[in-house]
DNA sequence: TTTAAAATATGATAATTATCATATAATTTT
DNA sequence: AAAATTATATGATAATTATCATATTTTAAA
């Protein structure tokens, strides 16, 4: 079993707040876990009893509606936690978690946590903070979708991406995603985002290479996304 | 000053969880406030150093856009918290609260919050729990506004405000929004929300008299919300 | 490698929604 | 109460976006 002091989960999340002793007891009671790209990590409905460290690789938070579409409402990579929501409120989870790479995540029961919890204010503190930024992005994802055109929106979309995701050594963005995932962040039919990406790419925005997609003009991207 | 003892917010949000050294402490230190209807308990960008307690009233939480259209990502009501997440980010707030009635707000200093998150578990699992509910409304509200239709989506808005504001004696909803707040909460322009209850109104639906919103046939809504 | 399957692309069209114009009703101000 | 302002309502039209059809390309499987 790893340690998890040098973990990059630890590095970059509330859990940076845990002192060796925490650490050891943490490395103790985790497991790991493979998860192959496609894979569900869990799904909407399942009971989640602990929380998720994101070791390595991407993966989609997501809601699949009657009309057979998948909306997806957050991204999470290595250094993220992922299940914090449904495990405190004692709730089954509201969205699936699926592996857009491979993954490797590591598992922290909920009883853990909760002692981790009451013995370290800092970690609740971080923990907080986290769940607020979460909730202004959706805030704010949410005002985008509704005020925003599509066109606007995919802009918007691709320049988060790769700030978020950063560059291949093609220069092409660093996440992968199929025209219908790109489709469900944005909240739109599969074609048109086929359509605005085919425009983008004729205006010189962009530039498309089977999956692959290079942003060639940033600044122009930004002036579309507002 | 009066004692937060009794009062409705203690009663429905995480201030439940105070012992009554801390309900004296908070009543020592709190401050009281009156909100005439329109006016803002803070707007986006301001720095919010507490957070306020509801006495009485609602309010709407919103984001003015570019384009002038101000989209409700939430609604507020007595015996519930305000600003919690600006402050917890220790960011400016992300959206205005405006007075949708008269209210009546008591603000507690952040000093005084943290203090309580330090002293007492019970409050900060509490609040972490609040949060992460409206998360997961924020999420549903996203995946709604994205792959329901406007008619849909007001069907739907409808029905919570019933559920949520309760009716008055007439049987009328028991919040009083303009339509153009009501299309600001379903995400559309003034007009197609006014076309849509007018159409609501034909079928029998619901009943206008001015502002006031009656529900006739409450499952039908239903169906056609999803 | 050939075939099959899936993803991407694009045209044609329909459906939805926004915008502009204007009328009417309700509310506020004088 | 009359005038002015604001909110609501509705028609006409334009813009946006979804859907369906089909072609092409890419990827996976036999």
């Amino acid at each position: 079993m790893g340690k998890c002091e040098q973990c990059i989960v630890r590095e970059f999340s509330s859990l940076k707040a845990l002192n060796k002793d925490e650490l050891v007891k943490l490395a103790e009671c985790k497991t790991s876990r493979t998860i192959k790209k496609g894979k569900p990590i869990f799904e909407e409905g399942d009971v989640v009893n602990g929380i998720y460290c994101i070791t390595s690789g991407i993966c989609k938070m997501s809601k699949l509606s009657a009309n057979g579409k998948d909306q997806i409402v957050k991204l999470i990579k290595a250094g993220e936690l992922l299940g914090q929501r449904s495990m405190i409120s004692d709730e089954p989870a509201n969205l699936s978690a699926v592996a857009l790479e491979d993954m490797e995540v590591c598992f922290i029961p909920k009883s853990e946590v909760m002692n981790m919890f009451d013995s370290n204010n800092q970690f609740s503190m971080n923990m907080m903070k986290t769940i607020c930024g979460d909730l202004k992005e959706a805030s704010e994802h949410m005002v985008s979708i509704s005020q925003k055109t599509v066109k606007e929106r995919l802009a918007e979309t691709l320049i988060y991406l790769a700030e978020t995701f950063g560059k291949n050594t093609d220069g092409s963005l660093g996440i992968q995603l199929s025209r219908e995932e790109l489709a469900g962040m944005i909240g739109t039919a599969t074609e048109s985002c086929i359509r605005l990406l085919s425009d983008f790419n004729k205006l010189g925005l962009i530039e498309l290479q089977g999956k692959k997609i290079t942003i060639k003009d940033l600044n122009k991207l930004k002036r579309i996304a507002d």
